[in-house]
DNA sequence: GCTTCACCTTCCCATGATAGGAAGGTCAAG
DNA sequence: CTTGACCTTCCTATCATGGGAAGGTGAAGC
């Protein structure tokens, strides 16, 4: 099987996204319907595998499918402005940084409580307490 | 209304959790049935809003459903080790942290490529290029 | 040629936590 | 006694992903 003949396991195992995700992608409209052999298999050439790559890096780095079908579009358009490219990846690191912030203050706190739980057998513990309302 | 005959509205308010909430902890087990008023309506007393209120707290930690469940168990009885309480607590810690620096690396690789991205009306960019595969 | 196994197809269901909405019944204030 | 705010259940959606069933197909070995 080429590189321009890959049934829809090649094309997984070529971009790393799953056959499942592949069917997916292509029914919600992200890459465009693959051609298919006379009995119906899908066919991905070197472009298809392309795109497929190219979606899983994204994914790679947190992007939602929203934002990847933008991004698909803007490299798509060889005339596409490098700021709407930029627009969109600033917007999706401030998304992660408040995420992740978000989940470190979680966690700070709760380290913060499980410093002063003695984690022994007695049965007195902050952890609770504060869950319960002091 | 008193504090010991709230109907799910005002268990809602009193407690931060959403009505719809409430139903669905009670069907998944999380919380008892409620008691019921003659013509169905759910009725709250004190210590039923002390469950949803200690269930939010948790939720605001960021604890899934089934460790909420597991720490209701242990602040019900008095008798638990506050080890087991730890335990449970350091397991989230630990859950959070991996996640928020998952997004803090997806973050850094993101920024380090929009540093090298000019954002103006040019079509170069790198951002694109790395997720094309360069 | 025929079996066999790995693959393909579609379709339905599940996750986890939450929200929206429809249809119908109830309560309380005016 | 009306009206509006509330309650009930049930169905649907989100987001990205996976599992599995039922049935058809491809290619390799014999």
């Amino acid at each position: 099987m080429g590189k321009d003949d890959m049934n829809i396991g090649a094309a997984a195992a070529a971009s790393g996204v799953s056959a499942k995700m592949i069917r997916h992608y292509e029914q919600i409209g992200l890459i465009p319907p693959a051609t298919r052999s006379a009995v119906g298999y899908r066919h991905y050439d070197a472009a298809g595998i392309h795109t497929l790559t190219f979606i899983r890096r994204a994914r790679d780095l947190g992007f939602p499918l929203e934002e990847i079908r933008q991004l698909l579009a803007l490299w798509r358009d060889r005339q596409r402005p490098s700021a709407d490219v930029k627009a969109v990846a600033l917007r999706h690191v401030a998304a992660l940084e408040a995420k992740a912030e978000a989940l470190r203050a979680m966690s700070r706190t709760l380290q913060a409580l499980a410093e002063h739980c003695h984690g022994d057998s007695r049965p007195d513990c902050p952890i609770l307490d504060e869950l319960a309302g002091s």
